[in-house]
DNA sequence: ATATCCAGCTAATCCGAATTAGCATACTAG
DNA sequence: CTAGTATGCTAATTCGGATTAGCTGGATAT
């Protein structure tokens, strides 16, 4: 059925060894006469040779598969930041499973549970929900990983992530600069490495502004909590005049909650965003960046372990 | 470094051959002693063993992955019906691999080329970039394939799609009842089948509400071109006074540029449409039902090639 | 004439598991 | 006492290609 290597051996009275030098474009290394190559080659092409991945993969212990877990694919900062990282991956020989976990411990742990088969030969991961033990265990396996965007505490391996002070500086910087002076702050639990960052960020910023970084409000991870948490900073004067959203959710929930005068900063840049109902000024992430050097921080990890040092990236706001 | 059935072979004195039936679960078939299959269990337990994808995939011909090719992942259709069509994949014991084309020939191009390495066993397409000479090719190597939603004429392989033709009567029976007479279409390029049949949907539905079909217009597939082709929609009297958009980039553009008094149905359901300037109603795609249902039809084309039937499912109307 | 060298190729093994065919040993039946 | 049978396991091969070690036959050198 399918053309192997031997049958193109068989054809031309060759051995496959020979056939595979040429083919690997081994054939000066092992003195391969030049017509002979040509032989070959003309025969691969007419038996429609293909070689076989799987074979290759056996032989090289590498399943030239990368993975990357993304809590929501439906989040545009999940799916630039994996189309990018497909794209470095690609241009290595590589594919990448991209794989929407919806935030659950059970589909991180399938994911590492793929590492260890060797179905995928490194994973860059987003995780917040692995426990303790989850964690042990990475260390204790030593296996190809790059975290990206959320660091995890206690797991030390190469990260890449945007620089969250930078970019609540970039927030707190544009709305001083705007008149604000009343500058209210919407964040997220604190178990969450970005946003322990960005309400650092903030009393940073504020503080650099001799302001007082009091009208704070934190939610759960999701759009609801999160609006209910941003309609707490309008009940009571003093009431800010404008809002840090530190993630998607918190932007949404604000979008939601918020008079309609209230200026809105939020972080992650959002979908058709220039279409709200109100116009929406966010700090992006350098997605495209993001997804490219986890990827090359991976490959480094899978060459040489233990090799690659993390990196921080610029956010940049985008003012509408 | 890592554990194979013949390091526990070694280590309990038997022969890889049996260690290979009891882990398989063949002990009963093989009459391999109770007692040596629990010996065998354990030692491969306390030793980590963990069997190597890549070997049992060169056994079985198999790369036990599938790839799902979307034009546009950071569209919420294509990322949902890709979540979906991965946790179904995954229910199957397979990776899925979704693959962002960007509507770019050349990356539709390079996935045939995985599909023909074996680096993926099959893959489901909604293209429509590929070229005769590509679909004559793919019709000659029969491999595993399926088309969703989009299907490509001349290419007989199953598909799943939405019911275009019901989704559009569903929009303008809505208008309809909600006392709309003046119903304005804004449709894409002929060449996409999706197109073609919203198109003839629409002519449909307006005749059996004995209602002209004559306030169209159409535009490239993308937001700039749509809203262009929108605007022309209000030159002229008669003016609609409602518009069904064919799908999420007319949708967009009719956002842009129909007058805030006229009331939009888009085909795609649309990310965060609630939180829009306007009310959006949408007809929406069964977009889990989709891609689980189009990972069924690939895993049975991979079994039994030639022997499944396309599917065709039914839109549902989100009135906003 | 014999040793040396080189061009040009091949045999054999490996990767890790799956699978087919079959070999001892002990026991049962006639 | 011998044939037949069941038990419990193993040897050998395969999947398709990569790789190492080495073989052969002719030309050149001494």
């Amino acid at each position: 059925m399918t053309v192997r290597m031997k049958d193109i051996a068989r054809n031309l009275g060759l051995s496959q060894t020979t056939v595979s030098h040429v083919l690997r474009g081994r054939e000066a290394e092992f003195r391969i006469n030049a017509s002979t190559a040509q032989r070959v080659r003309t025969a691969a092409r007419r038996l429609g040779y293909q070689p076989s991945a799987l074979a290759r993969n056996l032989k090289h212990h590498r399943a030239y598969t990368l993975a990357i877990a993304v809590g929501d694919l439906s989040n545009p900062f999940w799916a630039g930041l994996a189309v990018a990282a497909q794209h470095e991956a690609e241009r290595h020989g590589y594919m990448l499973v991209v794989n929407h976990t919806g935030e659950s411990l059970e589909n991180e742990r399938q994911l590492l549970e793929m590492l260890r088969q060797r179905r995928v030969d490194g994973l860059i991961l987003s995780a917040a929900h692995l426990k303790p033990a989850d964690l042990a265990r990475l260390r204790r396996e030593k296996r190809p990983l790059v975290l990206v965007d959320r660091t995890i505490d206690g797991l030390d391996v190469p990260s890449v992530v945007t620089d969250s002070v930078a970019g609540i500086r970039l927030a707190v910087d544009h709305l001083v600069a705007k008149g604000h002076r009343l500058i209210g702050y919407l964040g997220g639990p604190n178990y969450i490495a970005p946003f322990r960052e960005r309400l650092a960020g903030f009393r940073q910023a504020m503080a650099a502004q001799q302001l007082r970084p009091a009208l704070r409000a934190t939610a759960h991870d999701a759009p609801g909590p999160a609006a209910h948490a941003a309609a707490r900073l309008f009940r009571d004067a003093p009431r800010p005049t404008a809002i840090i959203a530190a993630n998607i959710w918190m932007t949404i929930g604000a979008l939601r909650a918020a008079p309609d005068d209230v200026e809105i900063v939020g972080f992650d840049d959002i979908y058709l965003a220039d279409l709200l109902r109100r116009p929406l000024t966010t700090i992006a992430h350098p997605v495209e960046e993001l997804g490219r050097q986890a990827v090359k921080l991976l490959l480094a990890e899978i060459a040489h372990p233990g090799s690659s040092e993390s990196v921080v990236l610029a956010p940049r706001l985008i003012v509408r």
